[in-house]
DNA sequence: AATAAAACATGACAATTATCATATTAAAAC
DNA sequence: GTTTTAATATGATAATTGTCATGTTTTATT
């Protein structure tokens, strides 16, 4: 197994301001496991007793909505940590955390990294910034979902993938989602994301192959109003 | 002017978890002041450089969008700090500040609460608390406006104002608000929110005094689908 | 107190979005 | 490879919400 200290991903999240002793300790009561797509790792109500540091692949974080619908509220790459809200607020997730890929993670257990918190003010300092970034992120989103139309959102969210998550050799976007998803990102019916993004195709602003999408021009998509 | 370390207003913020003598310090460099009713404290963009106490009153944070209207993402009352996240993030304010009643706060210098961050574990692992806190109601927020009516939406707000807010001895929200500011917490225009809280009076859910609102059936209003 | 300016209110209508029905296509299971 | 199932697609229609017009009330100003 892996062991922290030489892991290159702890580069890009919070867990790089930790002294080598630090890794070393977490390192030796880690698990390391994969995550088969669409495995729920914890659930709206869970007790997270640990935070996941993504090795490789994406999941969803979502909310249950009283109308059935599965609102996503963010979503965590390689290179994140995930789980580390519910970690300090010591209450249960609010969120259920879904694969979208195969996933590759490490799991580190809470009493570890609570450890850290109290001990390492660089580390909790960091974890501080992450999360007012989280923050502020979570307002922009309140924001578009409040003043903008379904056409505007689902163009922001296209740009949104494209920009942090990137694209595949041949252009699509490397994420792949369900129509189904989209709507959620998006907090509309299926029906409508369906509609919107044949909108799109039909005005050439993206192309599909299969479920695959490839943004055909961002420019065009951040002009929609 | 008053001494942080005897003030009971901290009590309710993570100021709490100082020692005596960060206290003592942070005292002798905070300014106090009274901030008149509609004006800003801070607009999006600028360089907020340092932490509002607020002693008494409330403000709201709010963020302009393309559409010309002001959504409002928070309030801060009593109690409460103002600015934490600006502050943190080392980046300029995402958000606007305007209170909304008189309010008596005391300013305290970016330089003086960093310092505490970087030194006192329990303070920032507080901050921390507070801010996870902030971001699990922001997911609220976001699966609210995403999935549910304007009705629906109003009616939480008017019982989220309620519960945090209290209510004056006539039974009136304590919380003066403006249609239009309504509207900016809902997300929806100022004339549908007016509608809705007629039907809301027509239908014996509240009742007004002028502008004051006062919620008659709690139970009506949480059940509304 | 008279006037001006906001804020509140409501109607009429348009635009957006949701829902239901029903194809069509793609993926999974046998 | 065929059947079954799930995902995508599109039309028709209803419900929700926004916009513009206009009137009324409240609040501020002189």
């Amino acid at each position: 197994m892996g062991k922290c200290e030489q892991c290159i991903i702890k580069q890009f999240n919070s867990l790089k301001s930790l002294t080598k002793d630090e890794l070393v300790r977490i390192s030796n009561c880690k698990t390391s496991y994969t995550i088969k797509k669409g495995t729920v790792i914890f659930e709206e109500g869970d007790a997270v007793n640990g935070v996941y540091c993504v090795k490789d692949g994406i999941c969803k974080l979502s909310k249950l909505s009283e109308n059935g619908k599965d609102q996503i509220v963010k979503m965590v790459v390689k290179g994140q940590l995930l789980g580390q809200r519910s970690l300090i607020s010591d209450e249960n997730s609010n969120l259920q955390a879904t694969a979208l890929n195969d996933m590759e993670v490490c799991f580190i257990p809470k009493s570890e990294i609570i450890m850290d918190l109290q001990k390492n003010p660089k580390f909790s300092f960091d974890v501080l910034k992450d999360m007012a970034h989280d923050l502020r992120e979570a307002d922009d989103i309140i924001v578009n979902m409040a003043q903008k139309s379904v056409r505007q959102r689902l163009a922001e969210a296209l740009i949104y993938i494209h920009d942090s998550f990137g694209v595949n050799p041949d252009g699509t976007l490397s994420v792949l989602l369900s129509r189904e998803d989209f709507a959620n990102i998006v907090g509309t019916a299926t029906e409508s994301a369906i509609r919107v993004l044949s909108q799109f195709k039909k005005e050439g602003l993206i192309s599909t192959i299969g479920k695959q999408i490839k943004i055909e021009s961002l420019d065009g998509l951040k002009r929609i109003e």
